[in-house]
DNA sequence: ATGAAAGCGCTAACAA
DNA sequence: TTGTTAGCGCTTTCAT
């Protein structure tokens, strides 16, 4: 293992002056400077940076903590943190909670002493946990807020609202006034924001009835189990809690010999790959996905370079737009 | 931050005895133990595994390094591993080399001071330089070998002529005698072995042909683009480089009015979890991903815990069974 | 069985 | 501008 000493030795200067070189390279003559960079190259070396946040402080490491790596949504949210940390000169590591609050809470203070600050979404922790671990860690929560006087966590969220205006307001273009929504799970954060959006939609649209068919498992046998519901409530287009029940739907509904759009109509949520993989493709609505990983990084970076320079006591929230994703899953109702 | 000193301050012994207690419990005795046990308790104290790392050389942190997180192959993957190392105790960190070598190579570098082990997930590296990092490294494989005299590094394969050859026979059962194959890069180690592995099946079928459709991407869109040649090769049945590539097939079959299994069968390689997507779900042949991440835990293990004890000189090579998961997408061949 | 002390690789005062 | 030095939190001899 190569370190400051190798280096020191190698340049004929002082480890002080190594570290110096790569930290604040203003603060070092030309001449030595370019010595010092020749031998960290000849060398390989690389810093150490567990050994640097040690005594200095800062990693350049950065932590991303999702509830289940093996989702669509949060994989290509990780995409986007990924290559956005990498541009700013960052690692980041990926840790995986299996969507268990314990798990979350012990992986983030393990990592904790091990980065710059930390990127939780969709925490499942609760209100208290979550507020004792903003309040004690550097970081930015994504599709989640903190209640009450909370002003000062960073925040990303998608506008759920829009998404479902949008999802609302395409079926009705199309003709429909009679959808029905398949719900995700009753106590989550985005299954409220959703269902509410969708009734608020609907509600300044003359003769729109939306049917809420109640919660389903977030997944493609969440889908199927709501198949046969969605048919039975007349409904003449259908909404899905995100993309991987709406592919549900589609799977049962091939089996029944029930057509898409020509029969029923169907619009998921999220703009997830997979709502490419199917025939007819699935129109979805949702924010781009590697955005919001990125944005989270981005307001983690202020968060940290800003430390006590310009950062403003309030925290930051960017909400972001959400769009509509016109694919072949929706046309317009049998006349 | 809760350290060493305030537990053992609290607890009326030296730090010596505070990381005793936690690294070699058997070396204290069980009065004192205890009671640092309770201030380590009522501190919430957790060992920082970055200075763990430093001095003792363990952090207890292993890192997965895959090339594309948002591909459910290797987010599945990532899902067994995970679970496999915490159960061990250990940390897990997952890197996203976005498919790119010098990535890759700058990635593992950077977090190699702070682990104790590493993975390498169907690595982009030369041979040489995967070599060099073998070497440098304590490190397991997965989907890659080291060719030449290299008997040292342990190794996760899955058994792609198994998986071939269970496809190949499947299909044969049915009664299928013309196979297209619609293939995957055509440097990949993947599809070297699938099509040899369906070549060699092939051969001892009476009267069974293969088509060897040429190179794709391992995409919903190459599987798109493959299929009217697949089509056209007047085979029955089809099998795909890997599901994503399958569901393309699926999907472009279906606008082109074909139907699955009747008009034509498909089998996609590596049964992830798209596979149970599509109308008709997919039959798919491969290992159990989570499984393959398991087992390269467990190997790593092994090196890191036998580090001086029994580690056979030669490397561990485990090569994991491939299944069938006959799903929808086949059937008997139209008479 | 326990404590004192050295030092892992690095950064940040402080001196020079 | 550069070097010296003191630790960051921890593990690990070496004493006791």
């Amino acid at each position: 293992m190569v370190t400051v000493h190798d280096v020191a030795a190698r340049s004929g200067v002082s480890i002080a002056t190594v570290s110096r070189t790569i930290r604040a390279p203003h603060r070092v003559t030309e001449s030595t400077r370019d010595r010092v960079l020749e031998a960290i190259r000849e060398l390989g070396y690389r810093p150490n940076r567990a050994a640097a946040g040690l005594r200095g402080g800062r990693t350049g490491t950065i932590a991303l903590v999702v509830p289940d790596i093996d989702n669509p949504y949060f994989s290509s949210l990780t995409k986007g943190a990924q290559a956005s940390s990498r541009a700013r000169g960052y690692g980041l590591v990926v840790v995986d909670t299996t969507e268990l609050a314990q798990v979350e809470l012990d992986e983030i203070e393990a990592v904790a002493p091990q980065i710059d600050g930390l990127i939780l979404v969709s925490s499942r922790l609760d209100e208290a946990a979550l507020a004792e671990v903003a309040a004690e860690h550097r970081c930015v929560l994504v599709n989640r807020t903190l209640e009450g006087q909370d002003e000062t966590t960073p925040t990303v969220t998608v506008d759920e609202g829009a998404a479902a205006r949008a999802a609302v307001e395409h079926l009705a273009e199309l003709g429909h006034r009679q959808v029905a929504y398949v719900g995700g799970p009753a106590r989550s954060w985005s299954q409220t924001r959703r269902l509410r959006g969708i009734r608020d939609a609907a509600a300044v649209i003359d003769g729109f009835a939306v049917t809420d068919l109640g919660a389903f498992e977030p997944t493609a046998q969440g889908g199927r189990a709501a198949a046969q519901a969605a048919l039975d409530s007349g409904a003449t287009a259908v909404i899905a809690y995100n993309d991987l029940a709406a592919m549900g739907l589609l799977a049962r509904w091939a089996e029944l010999g029930v057509r898409v759009p020509d029969d029923v109509s169907l619009v998921g949520f999220d703009n997830t790959y997979v709502a490419e993989l199917s025939a007819p493709h699935l129109t979805s609505v949702g924010a781009d996905l590697r955005e919001v990983g990125e944005t989270a990084v981005e307001l983690l970076m202020e968060r940290i370079d800003g430390a006590a320079a310009a950062t403003p006591a309030h925290g930051v929230h960017r909400e972001l737009g959400a769009q509509l994703w016109v694919r072949g899953s929706t046309g317009a109702p049998r006349a």
